[in-house]
DNA sequence: TCCCACGCTACTTTGCAAGTTACATTTGCC
DNA sequence: GGCAAATGTAACTTGCAAAGTAGCGTGGGA
């Protein structure tokens, strides 16, 4: 079963973003995700169209954050990226009027509504800033990505 | 992206093993989930294997279980299945090398590590029985199936 | 002996998001 | 004004893992 790699990918960039002076093109965060600059705008859409991000068309044109990294967090991007699933795990539909199956259903329900709202309360507790301030000083200032664009 | 309803229907069927005098077969039970014989054979060899069912071959044959629905729970079940993703969400790979992918990573992990160890606990606390006993009464001695097999 | 039933391999199909192509539109630079 | 940079978006293709399926082997009870 695949994963679904956007948040990850999406905090990756808006960190960088939150680190860069001039706006990011969808040309280069696609090379520093090995991905497609049409991935890349459908994904920051989501996030723009949530007020996280803004991009301009034309020249100089691109992406820029549109707060500072310490006012969003880790659960603000997971929202701005649409209803995709938690968990891999879901309840199965094969019988809907079977009893078994509802009770089954519920308790799973339960069980993972637990751990959700655990989930939900860390990505909220947790900003691009925590992130950033969690990296070894020296990363701070300049991280891996030189003049010479993202290491493939 | 696709879930696994894997959990889900095996919990499903096992309630309705320990409700059953006689033993089920393959094709009663692909029947009850929608599915193949030999999905169902292929999902109940890890069960097998783990020592939560037993299977028969030839007249009369088909699967059992091996213990009270009270001494299985649902982490047991889960873990019989395989190592399959429980999060939906993963760390992207795109740029091993960067500091940022690195620490952004490293905080989901942490976060999702959290989610994970709450759902854990929830599994564990959870028998089989425990799901008929949150089931009405009368649908504890005779669930919805009938003589003429699972309700489409 | 026959048929029930599991065991398992090998191959095909499916679902769906990413990948890709193509074109429209906007915008700054020269 | 022309050109190139850059986003926006529709439409089509691709990749891939798991389910679906066909087929055959083997064990076992009637």
């Amino acid at each position: 079963m695949s994963r679904d790699y956007r948040l990850s990918r999406m905090l990756h960039v808006l960190i960088h973003m939150g680190q860069s002076e001039k706006a990011c093109t969808s040309q280069e965060i696609a090379a520093m995700l090995n991905t497609n600059p049409v991935v890349v705008r459908r994904t920051l859409a989501g996030l723009r169209d949530q007020g996280y991000v803004m991009s301009e068309k034309g020249h100089g044109g691109g992406w820029r954050l549109t707060r500072p990294l310490d006012q969003i967090t880790l659960l603000d991007v997971h929202r701005a990226l649409g209803p995709g699933a938690l968990f891999a795990i879901g309840p199965s539909r094969d019988s809907p009027d079977c009893l078994v199956e509802r009770a089954v259903n519920a308790s799973m329900a339960d069980a993972f509504a637990r751990a959700e709202a655990v989930l939900i309360k860390e990505l909220s507790a947790r900003t691009l800033a925590d992130i950033v301030d969690g990296m070894p000083h020296v990363a701070r200032r300049k991280t891996h990505h030189g003049s010479r664009g993202h290491t493939p």
